[in-house]
DNA sequence: ATCTGGGCTATTGTATACCAGGAACCTCGC
DNA sequence: GCGAGGTTCCTGGTATACAATAGCCCAGAT
């Protein structure tokens, strides 16, 4: 039994403005923009009412994701979510094979074998192409893999930017993932860019996951069409 | 003469917090914030008697500074410049050397031919090795010639980011490039890197591009101390 | 019926007042 | 002299009031 009075769970940094901010950004990142019938508007004062909060931490926070690219501010008029063109979609994956192509190259000059060792294990249950019966699994398989290799790089930066990108993605690289037999060519070009940094070749696993970043890309513009 | 009526070339646009979000960042990337005596400390208050505006608008200009790394708001404590790290600024020209290198190749797969031949022309007036006597402006044609291969490249994200980093290193390249011979192998390097573009050469012009911007981290690994 | 002008409304931009937390300082007791 | 504890002040956080402007609607003239 406890003997001293623990009160607070201790969720310090109980910001308004922070807390506001996070609350925004997943509701923006989960929802379909794209729909037809999607309410893009935000209202300040509307917003106020439903959290019973003043305008001001409400206004920082959509400074915020302004700066992020996530809403658009117009004055005097109103503040909207922002739909992405495709050609900017098309940019963010260029910018995203860089990064991670650069990721991948640090961790053949600096990562331990047990850590790239580790990067096989997320996909070890999907050998017996089983990859389109359970697609949901191996989506957030994917996305850890991805993450991996950026955190593995140990450059804070390139993950911290990468993410930055993430949240504009998060919507339609669920809605690709599923699409033709991508699933399938896509776990193979993962294990063959494992094979590529445990041969600690550099110029090999940079060009792979440039290639395997590219691809989606091509498809992207090839076969996605909800976006302007 | 004119039979319109041609009034104002209006420019709008001005708002309070959009100046003074670049007063601040112009004031903050252009002062040295690495001396010892350097006043790191942001005062609403004071910011706004100086500037004869209210609070909130800074507020504004403070979170979204605070957004890009620049200041380091700590709550009831007060907004402090951020001093990069030296670790930090190793990440930085980290992905700079990717999204460089990256736009590099770009640049071999679309540009047209007379946009890379114009990059030579920022460097016919130094052909006779007098870099070291006119450093400043080699240094400005330097810049130039990053900002072009990051805009020739199409890639309005590339470009967009890279800006974002460089924003943090403006005073530190500025002091760099005088060092060593570091502005002659500087120019060797990007005539080399033109003519790899020249020859529609992507993983040439990216690799070149690539080690020509390590090169700068490794110089700063080696030589820059005054950063923690 | 159409065009024009003013004013009404909606929505963000800005100013100001008050709140709360933390740090420095000051006092008081030892 | 020195430290504990309280007090005060400085600073950002939040709330709210007011200003400014873009868009819309309607009345009145043509």
């Amino acid at each position: 039994m406890q003997t001293k009075l623990q009160v607070k769970p201790i969720e310090s940094s109980f910001s308004l403005k922070e807390h506001i901010y996070q609350v925004l950004k997943d509701a923006i990142t989960s929802m379909n923009i794209y729909a037809d019938d999607a309410e893009l508007k935000l209202d300040e004062r509307k917003l106020s009412e439903q959290l019973g909060i003043s305008r001001t931490p409400i206004r920082e926070a959509i400074v915020r994701l302004e700066q992020e690219g996530l809403v658009t501010v117009l004055p005097r008029r109103g503040v909207y979510i922002t739909r992405k063109t495709k050609q900017e979609v098309l940019e963010m994956i260029t910018v995203w094979a860089a990064l991670e192509g650069m990721a991948a190259r640090l961790i053949t000059e600096h990562a331990a074998d047990d850590k790239i060792a580790s990067l096989r294990k997320l996909f070890t249950t999907f050998e017996n192409g089983q990859v389109q019966a359970r697609i949901d699994e191996y989506s957030d398989r994917n996305i850890e893999f991805h993450e991996a290799i950026l955190t593995m790089s140990g450059c804070a930066l390139l993950k911290q930017i990468a993410d930055g990108l993430f949240v504009h993605m998060k919507g339609i690289r669920a809605r690709t993932i599923g699409e033709k037999d991508r699933a399938k060519r896509s776990i193979i070009d993962h294990l063959y860019i494992i094979e590529a940094l445990e041969q600690r070749d550099g110029d090999l696993a940079e060009r792979r996951v440039r290639e395997h970043t590219l691809n989606l890309a091509r498809h992207v513009a090839e076969h996605v069409d909800y976006l302007d």
